[in-house]
DNA sequence: TTTTATT
C-alpha cells in the first residue's frame, strides 16, 4: 500500500504574481524517483503518486521498427504521454531530456490538424519498457519546463489503457479537504492510481476532485458505497460520485458555457442576433441529447430530447453533407479566411461567418463549403458524428476568438468586401417532393447564404433563396430551403420551427407542391 | 461541482 505524507509548496519561478500555495500528497515506495535535474528543468517540489503500468494482456503486439534508429521497441513498451510542454520545443528539442531514460523509440509532439499548431503535448515510445517507468518516476510532476507553469506531465498514454472508465468526478467536498482527506475515503474501495482536488489559480479548492482507480469495477464499488452517502460540512447538498466527463462530453459543457457568454463578451454577436447563440444552443442540445441517446442518458434529463426527435436529429451526421472537393488551406497568413475554411466546420459556421464578417471565398461559394472535405478527421475508423464536428468547430472558434479579440470584429451591417453578385446568382433548385421547405419570420438581415448556413446542419441544402422585394430589394422575411432527402427536412422542421430569433419566431414547414398550389 | 493537452 502506497504511504503518504502532506506537504506544503510554493511556487518559485514567478516572483511577481500571486504565490500560489499548493498541497499535494507524496507517495515514496519501492521506485523512489532518482534524482537527476537535467539542466533545460526548473526543479520542482511535486510529488505525485507513482503510477502502476498496465501490463499487457498477451504478447500479440507487433513488433515496430522506427525508420530512423531502426530499433525495435519491447513488445511491452508502453507508450507515454508528455503534457506541459512548452510550444516552443520540437522532438529535436525534447529528445535531450528524454534520452537520459533510454533508447527513444519514437518521439511525436502533436499537432494540430489543420493549423500544425504545437498542442503542448507529446507522445513517447522507449525502446525499452523499464525506460518509460524510469521516465515518469522522474519526470511526472516533479520538473516544470520553462515558460509553464504546471509540471511537466509523464504518464501512459491514454492508449495503454483498456478504455474502461475508471475515473471518478468528485463534487461536493468541502474545501478544505485536501487529496489525503479523498484519498482516505476512497481508498476502502480499491486501488488508487491518481487523486487530484481541482483548484482555482489562487490554490484554492473548487469543492471537487479525480480519483482513478485500477478498475472500472474498483471506481463502481465507490460510486455505490458513496454517492449521496454524506453531506461534507458546508457543502450545499449531498457528495457527488460519478464517472468523470468524457473528453465530447467536456466539449459540449464548454462549449454551452461559452455560448452562454457569447452574448456578452462579443459585441459583434450580442446585437441584434443574440438568439444566434440560442441557434447555437439548440444543435448543442441536439448534439447533447444524441449523446445521451448513444451512451445510455448520461446527461441531465434538462436537454434530453423526445426519442421520436433524436431519431430524426441523426440526419445531423456530417455524412449527411455534401461532398465538396476543394483544396484545403493551410497555414495562418490569412487567419479569418483559412480559419474559417479549414478550422471551422459548418455547424458553428452561423455564428462566426454570419456575424464576423469573414470573407466568402472568392470562387463565390461561401467558404463553409471547404468543411465538407475536411471535417473528416483522416485517421478515423469509423463515421464520425456530428459532436466529432462540434469539438472540431469549437476548437476553431477557439482559436479565432483568440487571434481576433472580439473589438476587431465586424459589427453586423457591415459587411466586408464579397462578391455578392455572384453568391446571389445560386440557381434555384427544388429538391424532389418532401425535401422542400417554407420558411418564414426570416430576419431582415438574411440573404440566401444566411439562409443556408442556418440549415446547413441538417444535411445537404441544394438550395436556398430569401424572396426580396423588387422596389426596395429588401427581404421579404420569406424563403425557401431545399435538401435532398426528405429526412434532412424533416430533421430541420423538428429543429427550427418555432424557433426564436428576436422577437420573431421562425415558421418552418414543408413547402406546398406546385400542383397543390395551382390547382385546376 | 469536470482539469492541461491523448495521434
Amino acid at each position: 500500500m502506497a504511504r503518504f505524507t502532506q506537504t506544503e509548496t510554493r511556487r518559485q519561478h514567478h516572483p511577481q504574481q500571486p504565490q500560489p500555495s499548493h498541497s499535494s500528497l507524496v507517495f515514496t515506495g519501492p521506485g523512489a524517483p532518482p534524482t537527476q535535474q537535467p539542466l533545460l528543468l526548473i526543479p520542482h517540489q511535486h510529488q505525485y503518486p507513482q503510477i502502476t503500468f498496465p501490463k499487457p494482456m498477451n504478447g500479440s503486439e507487433p513488433i515496430s521498427i522506427h525508420p530512423e534508429s531502426g530499433n525495435m521497441k519491447d513488445q511491452d513498451a508502453i507508450k507515454l504521454f508528455i503534457g506541459q510542454i512548452p510550444r516552443n520545443l520540437e522532438e529535436k528539442d525534447l529528445k535531450p531530456l528524454f534520452e537520459q531514460f533510454g533508447k527513444i523509440h519514437e518521439l511525436t509532439v502533436l499537432k494540430d490538424r489543420y493549423t500544425g499548431m504545437h498542442k503542448g503535448c507529446a507522445f513517447l515510445t522507449y525502446c525499452a519498457r523499464e525506460s518509460a517507468i524510469k521516465a515518469q518516476n522522474a519526470l511526472h510532476e516533479q520538473k516544470t519546463l520553462p515558460g509553464m507553469t504546471r509540471p511537466i506531465q509523464v504518464k501512459p498514454a491514454d492508449s495503454e489503457s483498456r478504455g474502461e472508465d475508471r475515473k471518478l468526478f468528485v463534487g461536493m467536498l468541502n474545501k478544505q479537504q485536501t487529496e489525503e482527506d479523498v484519498y482516505r475515503l476512497f481508498e476502502p474501495y480499491g486501488v488508487i492510481e491518481e487523486c487530484t482536488v481541482l483548484r482555482g489559480p489562487d490554490g484554492n479548492s473548487k469543492g471537487c476532485a479525480f480519483v482513478k482507480f485500477s478498475t472500472h469495477t474498483e471506481a463502481q464499488s465507490a460510486i455505490s458505497a458513496l454517492h449521496g452517502s454524506q453531506t461534507m460540512p458546508g457543502a450545499s447538498s449531498s457528495l457527488v460520485v460519478k464517472f468523470a466527463d468524457t473528453d465530447k462530453e467536456r466539449t459540449i459543457r464548454r462549449m454551452q458555457q461559452m455560448v452562454g457568454q457569447f452574448g456578452i463578451f462579443n459585441p459583434a454577436i450580442a446585437l441584434p442576433f443574440s438568439t444566434y447563440s440560442s441557434y447555437a444552443h439548440a444543435l448543442m442540445q441536439q448534439q447533447a441529447a444524441i449523446m445521451a441517446a448513444s451512451h445510455g442518458g448520461y446527461l441531465t434529463p434538462s436537454v434530453a430530447f423526445p426519442a421520436t426527435q433524436i431519431h430524426q436529429m441523426g440526419a445531423l451526421n456530417i455524412n449527411s453533407l455534401p461532398p465538396t472537393p476543394m483544396t484545403p488551406v493551410s497555414g495562418l497568413s490569412s487567419p479569418p479566411a483559412n480559419i474559417t475554411t479549414s478550422a471551422v466546420p459548418s455547424i458553428v459556421t452561423p455564428i462566426v461567418n454570419g456575424f464576423t464578417g469573414i470573407p466568402h471565398q472568392p470562387n463565390g461559394h461561401p467558404a463553409v463549403e471547404t468543411v465538407y472535405t475536411n471535417g473528416l478527421p483522416p485517421y478515423s475508423t469509423q463515421s464520425p458524428t456530428a459532436a466529432d464536428t462540434l469539438q472540431q468547430a469549437f476548437t476553431g472558434v477557439q482559436q479565432y476568438t483568440a487571434i481576433y479579440p472580439a473589438t476587431t470584429l465586424t459589427p453586423i451591417g457591415q459587411t466586408l468586401p464579397q462578391p455578392a453578385q455572384v453568391i446571389q446568382q445560386q440557381q434555384q433548385r427544388e429538391g424532389p417532393e418532401g425535401c422542400n421547405l417554407f420558411i418564414y419570420h426570416l430576419p431582415q438581415e438574411f440573404g440566401d447564404n444566411e439562409l443556408m448556413q442556418m440549415f446547413l446542419p441538417f444535411g445537404t441544402v441544394i438550395s436556398s433563396k430569401v424572396f426580396m422585394d423588387r422596389a426596395t430589394n429588401q427581404s421579404k422575411c420569406f424563403g425557401f430551403v431545399s435538401f435532398d432527402n426528405p429526412a434532412s427536412a424533416q430533421a430541420a422542421i423538428q429543429a427550427m420551427n418555432g424557433f426564436q430569433i428576436g422577437m420573431k419566431r421562425l415558421k418552418v414547414q414543408l413547402k406546398r407542391p406546385k400542383d397543390a398550389s395551382r390547382p385546376y
